[in-house]
DNA sequence: GCAGTTTTTTCAGGTTTTTGCAAGATTTTT
DNA sequence: AAAAATCTTGCAAAAACCTGAAAAAACTGC
């Protein structure tokens, strides 16, 4: 294992799960625990990560976005890996926002083929320098709570697209009330989304479930996936089974 | 076996492996560890591979792809700040990519007043969250290289808005030479920008000053505000003044 | 084919980089 | 406050590197 090459999957490492353990690497890599730190030294001298005691902390682009900050990250983690499923080279992929489905891009191996259209500046952010995705960001008015692109010319572009898989999260999600949003434009932007995919799959900790809210997206019937981070055969997600969504 | 095929050969462990040990490769080659090495070296000038401690790793992912260490930061905050000067309640700001536009973002008060449009989600990002800045993303195809929105949908899009100034970095500006890209596309993309504003303001680092490339954008005399870090009497960028743009 | 030239390779040496270890300092936890 | 974990520093060994000179190979014009 070459220098670069060790320090290179560190940060890979970081990206996933946004914190290592100098214990961890050390183990995992086969060197001492005393090379470990010296390479994150170095990441860090170089502003590619934050040193801490004991291991090492993500920078995301400026303001620090490190895992604490992220809700619930090894459900989304899990979450993510299910999806990973779902991908297979070649395809066009819908993206939307959100951390689910950033932990979902992080885990994106370098050989994996796709083209990928989004309306999160974060998710194409994180996809820049991959070398076998191309990306086209849907461009829109960006709003602080949304952290995605709205307005009409996103729905205008939308309509022009037509892709084999959307992936998003989600705000609420019932039995009965179906996939709800607290922004009206947000569910707009998701309903354009889902009628330029063939399959849609959406992303969601099972905290979300039998949660609703004043906005309506769709019904579960509506979507082709859901993904959370439960076993498939947990009965909490046995009804939406049963509304038509195929559970991963 | 021959120089050249040698080199081939090691170009091809390159693809498939993603890299190569100097020591694998004498054995594998009957060659002494020096020949190796000369080759790598060779190999890594003409920007084949990268030469690292050991051996040497393809171009491909995560060692070329930087995540933007800022180059000279402390003048590209001087020269922030004085296009901070340009800046007033109410405008609509048109915005490029690249760090030094970026360290201008930085210093917007909390209580500044705009709305921005810019081709680059980095900036768009930097942005999110500023209580009185509209942000407007103009979408397109993404590049690691330039890691602004590309394509004709962004020429397209900016030719159906109007601001009253353009902010953006540059590649080359020399007094002959005028602005100059190395890229194609962002010469097609900077152009439409140029069109879509009343004013143009360019930030440089004085570094690049009398330097060119291969693409060209406009001449000095199209722009109305020159901004480096350098004092504006400062010989060094009088030639431009008297081409006619403004120094800052 | 052959003497002379150029290119390529190897080898020897001294230098630099990398890594692991140990000792003592520092931080975190109990 | 003591104990445990982690960090820093200095050092030494191993590996990799570079330089220049000499040997080997390939090429040149005659």
């Amino acid at each position: 294992m070459l220098k670069p090459e060790r320090q290179s999957l560190i940060l890979h490492q970081l990206n996933i799960h946004n914190r290592v353990l100098s214990s961890d690497l050390s183990q995992q890599l086969k060197v001492s625990e005393d090379t470990i730190r010296r390479d994150l030294n170095e990441l860090a001298d170089l502003g590619k990560l934050v040193k801490v005691h004991g291991g090492a902390l993500s920078k995301s682009y400026g303001h620090t976005t490190v895992r604490s900050e992220i809700y619930a990250p090894d459900e989304k983690e899990i979450i993510a890996r299910k999806a990973m499923g779902l991908l297979h080279d070649g395809m066009y992929v819908l993206m939307g926002g959100g951390t689910t489905v950033s932990a979902l891009v992080r885990l994106f191996p370098e050989n994996l083929r796709l083209t990928v259209f989004t309306i999160s500046p974060n998710i194409a952010i994180e996809l820049i320098g991959h070398p076998n995705i191309e990306v086209f960001l849907i461009g829109g008015r960006v709003t602080a709570e949304t952290q995605i692109c709205l307005g009409g010319e996103v729905i205008h572009r939308l309509s022009e697209i037509r892709v084999d898989l959307l992936l998003m999260g989600t705000t609420g999600i019932d039995t009965a009330a179906g996939i709800t949003e607290t922004d009206i434009e947000v569910v707009q932007i998701k309903k354009a989304m889902m009628k330029a995919a063939d399959k849609v799959a959406v992303l969601s900790i099972s905290e979300k479930l039998g949660t609703s809210h004043r906005m309506k997206l769709c019904e579960i019937g509506e979507l082709d996936t859901l993904i959370t981070e439960l076993p498939s055969d947990d009965p909490a997600i046995q009804p939406y089974a049963r509304l038509g969504a195929t559970i991963l």
